[in-house]
DNA sequence: GGACAAAACAGAAACGTTTTTGTCAAGCCA
DNA sequence: TGGCTTGACAAAAACGTTTCTGTTTTGTCC
């Protein structure tokens, strides 16, 4: 009934005293702003179920964060600040996110979740994260006909509206700079193959690889899910071979200090023994022993690039495919890598 | 327009449907399962900005998340596994959860996000995290008349709903241990002081030096903001003092991470000349050098008995002073504490 | 001054539910 | 058999907006 109040306290009708809020020009501007003023005073505000039901839209984006194992132990913390960008950006322009989460990646219950969302009429827009090479996903959102935006590319054959890391860079710089450091036998400690970053991980391994005429060993490109844990086996499981690897480019700072955790164990250290790159400059990275080299990109940047691309195409004023937001990525040299070991 | 075509696909008025659907016991069972059958035959969903404007209700729990940062580079990961708990629990209920962030703490802007959520009708209840002392929060919900449940507890005098995890106990816990190992000069470094989880560390910190009639130097307890860095800062403004301490009680992992790396600046050996214990017991803390003793509290499940509770409140099964939750908390002992050193 | 356009507002339908109130038939009891 | 209850459904009024379609007033031009 609020806006009802609002009408009469205004001696107004109330699609007069709708349309002046929502500035359109219809209304003259002298009575537009006697309503703004006289809404602010009395506090009133629009109810947003009536809004939603009357305007067909929601004013919610949605998203829906993978959390790694049943527990949520491994939702990845950088997540965090990748929604705090986007909440950035939205929530001034009068938008909300919810949040949904995915226990483990299972595709049938997937596609229900997001149908959920979509058809439910729960959100206007979407955020998809940890995009997979082949991602289902898209297409439930392009068949819906609901904007959306990827964190991470994937393989698609229409255009669509994403922001990403530059993955493949990132770690032909790493790989580059172990290259440079006299290493040869350099592993590869990356994420689940499924997702396409992952993929560019690898190609950016490979083709600095390649550009020094060498070729890679398929033993040591290595597939873990991003946790310390991950990072400890795998490493442990090269250290054991003969000859071992002297260098590791891992996905994560958390698989890094896993991998750091292995070496030790081994005997082996840092920086001289064996040198090893992380991912992601995550704060600790700069307190561990000994401190990580690693590579850091913007997350929270990103999040508010999300964000502004997301409102842009919720008022049209873009298409998808002109939201193609590639972030470089700064390699951060610290001590955990040097010069390969003699006769290594 | 979807339950009309529902109801009149069935025969049957639009009350009658929507009653069904709801479970009301004034329509048959035959008929209560033949709409059934048929709404999902036909791919029926209710559209949930209706069903809000109608019912008064929106089906969402708020949760307005603390960033740290204005860069929402320090947004505690511990939220992604208290959330994903949370979800766990109301996502099967219907419920959706609505999450919005806060830059700064700020109380005027905090109190319009909070009026927003609650007034602007978008929550059907809140979740409120990182408490303080004396929390204006409350008061808010109160006025509202909307279901709320603390994560941790604050000072006041009605009864209120929250889940926490026995801070008090965990840090008269690590104190003693520390004590029994022959510590006499033990140092808190705590979260801040506004937070009442860092009083209530601190009490039991005072309690356990007590109890063996040792007298607290004030100089060695200080606050920083749960980060690696402030850790970092706060251990070596202590080590510079003489005497310095030889043991440090941190308030997270990250912080314990730090102080780690601070005393190991100062060339000590971690585990033998200074010991440290931390707090969270997070993935990285048994990879760490050395593994660090830390205590465990399982976020997760919290966050589960948060959605649990929130839900009973919602359906007014329980009373707000029947949810008093306190997670009791474990000691993790590993390799980053150990005996004071002879003559210390 | 009459025709027309434009500006500024009003009326009413629509959005898709829930919920309150109403109706009707059947069953029960004295 | 008449009045009462009960079971099962229907009608219609909310819920608070947005938006489509009018309507009135004013101004402009020839």
């Amino acid at each position: 009934m609020s806006i009802v109040l609002l009408a009469k306290n205004l001696g107004l009708s109330i699609s007069t005293v709708s349309r002046a809020l929502n500035g359109y020009d219809d209304v003259s501007a002298a009575t537009r702003e006697r309503v703004a003023l006289r809404a602010k005073a009395i506090g009133y505000r629009p109810n947003p179920s009536a809004r939603r039901l009357g305007a067909g839209k929601t004013s919610a984006i949605g998203v829906i964060l993978p959390a790694a194992s049943s527990t949520g132990q491994a939702v990845d913390s950088m997540y965090s600040s990748l929604l705090c960008g986007v909440v950035t950006e939205i929530e001034p322009a009068g938008y909300h996110l919810l949040a949904s989460m995915q226990a483990k990646h299972d595709a049938a219950r997937e596609a229900a979740l997001y149908e959920n969302f979509i058809r439910g009429g729960w959100v206007d827009a979407l955020l998809i994260v940890r995009t997979r090479v082949h991602d289902a996903r898209l297409e439930l959102c392009r068949a819906a006909k609901i904007p959306f935006v990827t964190y991470g590319r994937t393989e698609s054959d229409e255009p669509y509206a994403w922001v990403d890391t530059d993955n493949e860079k990132a770690f032909h710089l790493a790989t580059t700079r172990l290259l440079d450091l006299g290493h040869r036998r350099i592993a590869l400690i990356n994420g689940p193959d499924e997702y396409y970053f992952a993929q560019l991980r690898r190609r950016g391994y490979l083709r600095a690889l390649a550009s020094r005429k060498l070729k890679p060993d398929p033993a040591w490109i290595l597939h873990g899910d991003l946790t310390e844990g991950s990072g400890h086996e795998l490493c442990r499981s090269l250290l054991i071979r003969s000859p071992a690897p002297t260098a590791f480019v891992c996905a994560t700072d958390s698989m890094a200090i896993g991998a750091i955790a292995a070496c030790r164990e081994a005997n082996l250290s840092i920086g001289t023994d064996v040198s090893v790159i992380g991912y992601g400059n995550s704060s600790l990275s700069a307190f561990c022993d000994p401190p990580l080299t690693t590579m850091e990109h913007q997350v929270f940047e990103n999040g508010r690039y999300v964000g502004r691309a997301l409102l842009q195409l919720l008022r049209k004023e873009i298409q998808p495919e002109e939201v193609h937001y590639l972030e470089p990525v700064v390699l951060v040299p610290r001590k955990s890598d040097g010069p390969a070991p003699q006769g290594g």
